[in-house]
DNA sequence: TTTTAGAACTGATAAAAATCATTTTATTAT
DNA sequence: ATAATAAAATGATTTTTATCAGTTCTAAAA
């Protein structure tokens, strides 16, 4: 864990990534108070971030990188709940909630964030209620949004839950310019995103292949039939 | 569908039920706000509160009764995402998230609620920041919880997520004077809410029975033995 | 380059759950 | 009270998915 005191670069109130964030707006008051005593960390592909169990140090805005939110069932078997993607904060609703952490979260790139203290968040958030106003705006949608996903990976059979489950990636992710999916995953964190046995994955993915609705380099995945799995995503 | 524009009787101000919801230690003037143009509707057992796809009219707050959300997969196959009791709001992410219902709210028994006009519910959330927090915290928990459930359904068989189901009924309803659980559900309901065919619910509350862990009273249920119960839920 | 460990892949088999068909039991309406 | 309808119950069967074993491929380390 590469931890960077440096409050000159990439200081919240003259991040260049603001703007996309749900920090954009605030006044230079509010974002000088949250840039007090931040700090930046740097995380390698493949190492964890937090752990479920642990207590919130503060609200953890991802800067650059992936991640991955996974919960583990009592039979060790991983569950993706999340995926975060610049400029996301991590850990929002367990620091609002004011609990520790429900899941663990895991860096699936190279990844950079920044920790601004519970405290200045805090204090931000109960004085500035356009602030909090947003942030209901924003959770409560993730919230809608998590009952289309739970309907889905319970009422799908494997073909359907994978072909959404792209489409999910495609859109959450977006192309790269060569028009791969912009983020790559193992065909186990693909399992353990839909819900469906690693095996089963890469059965799945290999038929898509051979029905020319996707195409494979590696781990990287293009999307070549996008009606196609639109369709097979629906049964 | 009835509706009783009473503002004598039941007022948001004067509601004895107040001090449990989220309405508590509002002041006497936003109440008073709250209170403006709120209607009382009543609903009979089976009958549809709104449906999804349609526009919200107010913030729904069930003062009597209780209620499921549903969704519906799409070969019709219906899904609970989510039960209610008093006095919880029924529709309130839908509502912050600025959205369409994205899913159906079925009264589960006799069941009375207030609505609660947007504009005056937008109001006063955006000019009291305490109730602004107190609602990120509420929604933030809810889906924290909604975390736990999500793994609970996707990883367990079926009879640890009947088990469960039970036991989460339990927790979330409580029992009546004689024991049972304080909510009447048909097998299909009990279905919908863990994932299950009926016939396989069906099958392990028979189970469940017949190894004295529940017993059942026609659609009235009564855990014996808890601790039990647990282990199930456990694998 | 060779070694090694981890992923990806494939087929066979087993287990879990859904589906279907039928009977019995409740509930509701007449 | 009776008929009609809906729900609960149960067994047989099929489908889906998981599990297991083994092979090939890939990428990183020695």
């Amino acid at each position: 864990m590469n931890v960077c005191k440096d409050k000159q670069l990439g200081s919240c109130v003259y991040c260049g990534k603001r703007k996309l964030s749900l920090l954009e707006g605030l006044s230079e008051e509010d974002l000088a108070l949250l840039n007090n005593d931040r700090i930046i960390v740097k995380f390698r592909k493949g190492e964890t971030i937090y752990k479920e169990y642990t207590k919130p140090i503060g609200l953890y805005c991802l800067n650059e990188g992936k991640v991955k939110l996974v919960k583990y069932s009592d039979n060790g078997n991983e569950v993706i709940i999340g995926l975060k993607k610049p400029v996301d904060f991590i850990d929002l609703e367990t620091l609002l909630a004011n609990e520790k952490y429900n899941h663990t979260a895991i860096a699936l790139e190279d990844t950079s964030v920044c920790i601004i203290t519970e405290e200045n968040f805090r204090k931000v958030l109960s004085e500035n209620c356009v602030f909090a106003n947003k942030l209901l705006k924003n959770i409560s949608q993730s919230l809608l949004d998590y009952n289309e996903w739970f309907v889905n990976i319970t009422q799908k059979q494997i073909h359907a839950r994978i072909a959404k489950t792209l489409l999910k990636l495609k859109e959450f992710y977006g192309l790269s310019d060569d028009d791969f999916l912009n983020v790559s995953l193992k065909r186990s964190d693909i399992a353990a995103l839909s819900c469906i046995t690693t095996a089963n994955v890469i059965r799945t993915i290999s038929a898509f292949e051979k029905e020319n609705i996707i195409e494979c380099d590696k781990k990287r995945i293009k999307i070549l039939n996008h009606k196609k799995l639109e369709e097979i995503s629906q049964y």
